[in-house]
DNA sequence: CCAATTCCCTATCGTGTTGGTAGGTTTTAT
DNA sequence: ATAAAACCTACCAACACGATAGGGAATTGG
């Protein structure tokens, strides 16, 4: 289960990237639009901010604003971000604690292959990319 | 993530494959077996019993067994029987609220897709793939 | 028939995570 | 100076997770 955390990150970079100019954006406006308490998203805001995903800036005419172009952000490195690890068991990942059974484990190799497969899903959807879904010119047509 | 429920049923699974005669396999052999708490295994078994994945007998000389090849018990199947749904999201799956975004929702046809990924992944993979693997001849042997 | 064995059922409980609130501090433009 | 905005720390209710405990019901060996 993917949590409202990494979910409302994804919706906070896709309001930043539908106005993206060189204005910074206030939180309050995003929070209204996508209608989420503002204290909540300034906490996932921090992070983003923190690790470089997003300027902020304080004071009067202060904000957030992208980094990047929509299309340089991937879905996995925000989620990675605000999820941590997007491992399926606590033996795969990066704060994965060493098992004694891993050698002779029967399923590993299965939790493994999905951990791949996710990762190698989310890192190919880039913000653009859902941004674009609500044009009708989606990515994701042929799937709903 | 998934959880030990989840993991735990599918360790039992693959000791009654393995073990997979006429006779009822006690819970306590598999339990020391797979080192698990009886105890704990037990409301786990109870569920895969309840829902006619596997025989349980009462009484001396009781256990528990297969009730089909393990070849015909999918990874898919266990998972959503002891975890409930494998939706990344609430909106998604057998249990999911209507949401009166669905129509415009910018995020929504990425989980559904990858929902169906993963769905199809444990579906793809049958308990007797995962007793095969110990056996140097897995199904895995390309992804570790 | 009796007693041992085994699955089955219900309740409880500590711990941690999740989702969110509250209040204050710092920075900046006007 | 003052207002606006990001930032920081602490806290809290609710829930899920992982597990334990204690018994009850069915079955069989003797």
């Amino acid at each position: 289960m993917i949590s409202t955390r990494g979910r409302y990150a994804i919706r906070v970079m896709i309001d930043l990237a539908e106005h993206n100019t060189s204005e910074y954006i206030r939180l309050k406006d995003i929070s209204e639009r996508q209608g989420i308490s503002q204290k909540y998203l300034e906490s996932i805001t921090a992070t983003l901010s923190k690790s470089g995903l997003i300027d902020g800036a304080h004071g009067k005419g202060g904000g957030y604003r992208l980094n990047r172009q929509p299309s340089d952000y991937s879905i996995g490195e925000i989620l990675r971000l605000t999820e941590g690890s997007l491992a399926p068991v606590a033996c795969l990942g990066c704060d994965a604690k060493p098992c004694e059974k891993e050698a002779t484990c029967r399923t590993l190799p299965m939790w493994s292959k999905l951990y791949n497969m996710v990762n190698d899903f989310f890192d190919g959807i880039s913000v653009a990319d859902l941004v674009k879904k609500g044009e009708d010119d989606g990515f994701f047509g042929a799937c709903l």
